[in-house]
DNA sequence: GTAGATTTGTCCGTATGTATA
DNA sequence: ATATACATACGGACAAATCTA
């Protein structure tokens, strides 16, 4: 047999859902308990138990004689350092990270890649682009530019969709760091808004980063573009600090 | 006698603040001269004039036969790491920095300020609410607060509009360095929007940083939102990196 | 400004199924 | 097997904060 699911965490479920979806907005307010125990048939309390547990997570806050409300939904902390890795960072704030692979390519670099890069214009570069998820929901659209001169072999690696940071070990670059990132806002195209599965003109973060070897070489150029509803880009004490003891 | 401003130089300031608002989209197409003669009440070659300038300066771009179609105006690169200072950033970046204070006040504080400050709710707080401009263009609205116990007499540095890295310094803070950031994007409002002269619903970045004192106890808590058209936040090398020798 | 209705917060109690000692 | 503890679910009553007419 099937252990069953509580009815509270049904409840609770459904209108995370809800909100998640947009169905109650940001701010506004939920139906009465009482309302909500008759929509789902229970009594009161059960109803409550569900809201104290969106309460908990920070979604609905109640305000006693006024009703629930749905709080801006939380985004994701995303923690941007001299070392950030996606798939540990998601880790780190409980969710669960995948990454599909849209499209790989040989390509010749632009101007703006040749000079993150420190090659000459038109130099060949392995291309990846793809979409970052944290619990099946895209969080991201990215494009990272890797000297194809340097890494021949790279090209298999990056189509086989493996973690870059264990590719790029498997071809003798043990770590990598962020040298420098550009954040800035900008509207999503149709395409990007398809990817992401958001709307069109709805706000993207774009981070440009560089990424260089123990060495000081310059390594990888990424542009991640986040969206901004989903996410926020944290920048940590000790992961920016200019004093490390 | 007022030394009289050249019929183009209007016209060229009128262009260029309407690029900067957002009126003509960066790729777009502006009216055809004989148009914007027309508009301005005035010969082609006076509007070519301006035209002229702001190609000089790289706002539009010209192509025989097509159009004159505005290029994506650039950004200002807003610095943010452990020494974030709004006076010094700018004119690093050769702009003429300045603020206008809005509003001063003595307030409780919030749950979040309380949290990110290490009081508790209701403490009271100095609070400085105001715009920062570059050339005179507004690029953010900023909110610090400051915990009032600590400064008794900061509310009197604050409202005379002094830097507040000097008023700080009065008061016995000789340093201070920023513990972390968050950068988000949201939507402005009817308020934020004319406050900043742009449209409501264009695109802010709210970076919420805490600054700590040398001995670590958290200073000041400040939101600022950023006009995401006119800024760029620039995380670089040196001033990120983990390590400082 | 006030009174009354609405809505959440907290307490009481009862009953049931499940995991644990 | 029995007893105990715990989480779930229901029902009711009242207090406190809020909103509205």
């Amino acid at each position: 047999m099937e252990k069953p699911e509580p009815l509270w965490l049904a409840i609770h479920d459904t209108l995370r859902d809800e909100i998640a979806r947009g169905q109650w907005r940001a701010g506004s307010r939920l139906p009465t308990e009482a309302d909500l125990a008759q929509r789902f048939g229970v009594n009161r309390h059960t109803v409550r138990r569900a809201l104290a547990a969106l309460a908990e997570a920070g979604l609905v806050q109640a305000r006693r004689g006024a009703g629930v409300f749905v709080r801006a939904a939380e985004r994701l902390p995303y923690r941007i350092g001299p070392r950030t890795r996606f798939h540990q960072n998601l880790l780190d704030t409980g969710r669960a990270p995948s990454r599909r692979i849209l499209h790989t390519a040989l390509a010749r670099a632009t101007e703006v890649e040749a000079d993150a890069l420190s090659l000459r214009p038109d130099a060949p570069l392995h291309v990846v682009e793809g979409i970052s998820l944290a619990d099946d929901q895209p969080v991201s659209l990215f494009r990272s530019a890797f000297c194809a001169t340097r890494f021949p072999e790279l090209g298999r690696h990056l189509a086989s969709g493996d973690s870059i940071t264990r590719a790029l070990r498997a071809l003798g670059v043990p770590d990598y760091t962020r040298k420098s990132t550009r954040i800035s806002g900008y509207a999503a195209d149709v395409l990007q808004a398809r990817h992401l599965e958001i709307a069109p003109g709805d706000m993207l973060l774009l981070s440009e980063a560089i990424n260089i070897d123990p060495d000081g070489r310059p390594l990888e150029y990424g542009r991640t573009f986040f969206v901004a509803a989903r996410v926020d880009l944290v920048l940590d004490g000790p992961e920016t600090g200019a004093i490390v003891a």
